[in-house]
DNA sequence: AACTATTTATAAGA
DNA sequence: TTCTTATAAATAGTT
């Protein structure tokens, strides 16, 4: 058709070619559309010019990928992507469903949108409200007692080393005294030895050391009146 | 083109559709065929029939395989395919982390594993939990004052009506005896009437006035004794 | 991109 | 299906 006829071999001059390429693409498009409506086929088409730019033609509402995929179903040709794709869209909307669950279970317990219940319901969340809040209490209630275990096992502690301090100054009252009446005058530049004094454990380490404690180091009473409940 | 123009649009009669296909069928592929010759342009053609026959034209060297790979990999990285996908990855993690959010949210309320939370977080989930229940409450009273309201407004109707029936059997008082004279020695199997007549507030009534109404007139002293709270 | 002489495709009929 | 043929459509070469 035209005013020659040409052979079907590719055609040389380029400017030829990119111009009849751009000519009969149309037609080619125009043709494949016409097949698609007048008989109901389901056409895919891709073309890839020279130059490598894709065009592509597809029945509606069949996107090219179902085309591709009914495509590679028929010849057998395995498909990587269709299953994964499968899975994905699945997994959306398992995803969804369950969060549009939970969201409405959150609304639930929080009260929210309660226009929808009936009495009965209401008295049923009310219920499971009180049994969440019960195993709180409870679980409080065992953090409490943990903590006063902690406590008076500290305490105890505290107290038995605090006993045992006592005795042992009791049994050197005199050589205490006797270094005090020695450094009158000094004691000054030793008090902040007391700061790192050994709370647990360890014995007071010489005389000097006990005699210049100042009455501020019993740290327990600070931590009995402010237990810590975090732990 | 051929004896006379058609609309493109779908072939109604079914020979002619299918002689339609095989002719445009094989126009196509031949159109096909020569724009890849004449252009040396890579194209992929896959035909669907109505039927659901398939066929097919692939540029030589090339398998159709590789022009759909080809098409993948080009619309895979520049065409709107490939934002799509993004988005699809990215809202199945948002969804992950939300379902997983609201998971840990619902265990929270049901009072599900609090092993991880200190004494503070309990005493808040518990407030938490105390407000949702007041809340609900509060619900409930709305529920149980709407409901009174309704019984109240029955009520009130009820007696109204009753009050009319009332006047209105004192009014035609003639006439009910008469009909009682007439039908004396029936009277018996209606005297236990009475018993259930006008429960709430109203004027006395005599057991000969009403003696004759039937009892299936009273049918709110069962809707009073049930009252539907789920409304 | 528009024109047009020709070729080609094809609708309808056999 | 296939062939025929009148006609519509496509397009090669030109402007």
């Amino acid at each position: 058709m035209g005013r020659g006829k040409i052979p079907i071999r590719r055609i040389e001059n380029q400017t030829t070619r990119q111009v009849t390429f751009s000519k009969r693409r149309s037609g080619l498009l125009k043709k494949t559309h016409e097949l698609s409506v007048l008989c109901d086929a389901q056409i895919g088409l891709i073309i890839f010019s020279s130059t490598g730019k894709m065009c592509q033609y597809c029945t509606e509402p069949l996107r090219m990928e179902e085309i591709i995929e009914r495509y590679q179903k028929v010849t057998g040709t395995c498909v990587p992507e269709h299953d994964a794709r499968e899975q994905i869209y699945a997994e959306i909307s398992m995803l969804r469903a369950e969060t549009h669950r939970l969201q409405l279970g959150m609304q639930r317990y929080t009260g929210e949108d309660m226009s929808s219940l009936t009495y009965e319901d209401l008295d049923n969340l009310e219920q499971e409200l009180e049994h969440s809040i019960s195993k709180i209490r409870d679980r409080k209630n065992e953090l409490l007692n943990q903590q006063m275990d902690n406590l008076r096992r500290k305490e105890r502690m505290l107290e038995d080393e605090n006993s045992s301090m006592y005795h042992w100054i009791q049994e050197n009252r005199a050589a205490i005294e006797y270094q005090q009446a020695a450094m009158e005058g000094k004691t000054v530049e030793h008090q902040q030895v007391g700061d790192h004094f050994s709370l647990y454990g360890d014995q007071p380490s010489s005389v000097l050391q006990l005699a210049t404690i100042p009455p501020h180091i019993q740290p327990y009473h600070l931590q009995l009146a402010q237990p810590n409940l975090r732990d």
